[in-house]
DNA sequence: CCCAATCTGTCATCAGCATGTCATCAAGAT
DNA sequence: ATCTTGATGACATGCTGATGACAGATTGGG
């Protein structure tokens, strides 16, 4: 899951990404709102943190453009008091919660979770398919009950595909997702990322996960 | 698995109760500090949620006196505020988790499977892996039978990895629990003291119990 | 209270591996 | 048959972690 924070205060900022990143997130962080607008229509994020005092353009600018865009975006907004005014306008202008500074860690992550309760039920902290048991926690992957050493790369990879099964994927919404860049065609690294996985979670299986799908992209998924 | 809940405020406390049952424990409610303590004489519990502030005896109270105790009895107190005074004071005097009103059922859900996850292997008093013996109370390591030395440091990072073996833990989770910093990447530190430890445990042994999982970080686990 | 020993963190440098590039090959589509 | 798209192996390189030396901090003994 991709979250973009949009906050100032740098200190806070990196708190906060650091704290999502350890609990599983792909977190991007940006200081202003320019670059945060910006962001959202090159990315796919599923969330956006967003503090309504920025230097440039406010919170709230960015909130009201932000919903003229066709793609719904769920966004928590965090401000530095708890004003019953600025709560009623958060909402009227689109925001999905609220959170007062200072606020717990752990409640800003219940709310995250909240907010993405039903975006698939892909939290969990142990996905499995077929003969393929894919902790996240532990970072461990195991195929019929062999261990499997993965990479960094690999690792974001197949998460991606385990959390979207049965779903082709394009490619340049695994460049995005799981290397953070537009894609480029000049490159063929996800061919090759593609393929070293498959050395590691498919290779001696008879029945292989990954699957190409010719001009389409990539889905993985149980065929018999 | 049975829970005790030590709560004054009668509907926190009926609303938690109802929760727990129905998923699926076995909870009992008791609204002060000296019938919470009878109970767990009485009573084989396998966790308490333990409220800071109650009427008589605080939740500190109770708390210290608990880890006088011989049986170790996972607790997570419930405070009113976030405040990181308490929660220091709550982990000092053995706390194992902090929930900060007003907090998500899910959340508290979850941690409570978090302590009860591995109950016994992690909080008794001597902890194996291999040949190698971890003896909390007495802050003594053996390693095929020879005793070793460990600093403080040391002996804090051991503690943490063997607590959650085979799972592998970011620099960032080891710089939380072992330095109590925010992980700040101009430092190595993580690396010097893992290298410092691994001279200690791990040298001149066949199969080393450290491992590196590049980009990730670090995992203790026995590897055939 | 001071000194010495040890612990703990910083820094510069080194080594190895993960990641990305490229050239070439294979296989589907038209 | 030809063109396009993906697969594959070899290779380069930049990054991450390892390592040794050093310095400040802490501790314990005299």
């Amino acid at each position: 899951m991709k979250i973009l924070i949009i906050e100032d205060e740098v200190k806070l900022g990196k708190y906060l990404k650091q704290g999502l990143d350890e609990s599983g997130f792909n977190v991007a962080l940006v200081d202003n709102g320019i670059d945060g607008l910006h962001q959202t229509t090159e990315m796919d994020y599923d969330l956006v943190l967003l503090d309504v005092m920025l230097p440039g353009m406010s919170g709230w600018d960015i909130l009201k453009r932000l919903r003229l865009k066709p793609k719904y975006l769920p966004v928590i907004m965090l401000t530095a008091r708890d004003d019953v005014a600025d709560r009623v306008q958060g909402l009227e202008l689109g925001a999905d919660d609220y959170m007062s500074k200072p606020f717990s860690f752990c409640e800003l992550l219940a709310r995250i979770h909240n907010q993405l309760r039903d975006k698939g039920s892909t939290h969990s902290a142990i996905l499995i398919i077929g003969d393929l048991e894919f902790n996240r926690l532990k970072r461990k992957v195991k195929r019929d009950g062999g261990s499997i050493d993965l990479t960094a790369k690999e690792f974001a990879l197949l998460e991606f595909l385990l959390t979207r099964q049965g779903q082709v994927l394009s490619k340049s919404q695994i460049a995005s997702h799981v290397w953070d860049i537009n894609f480029d065609s000049d490159t063929n690294i996800i061919e090759v990322a593609i393929k070293r996985l498959r050395n590691k979670i498919d290779q001696g299986f008879s029945s292989p996960l990954i699957h190409t799908v010719r001009g389409m992209g990539y889905v993985l998924e149980l065929r018999s």
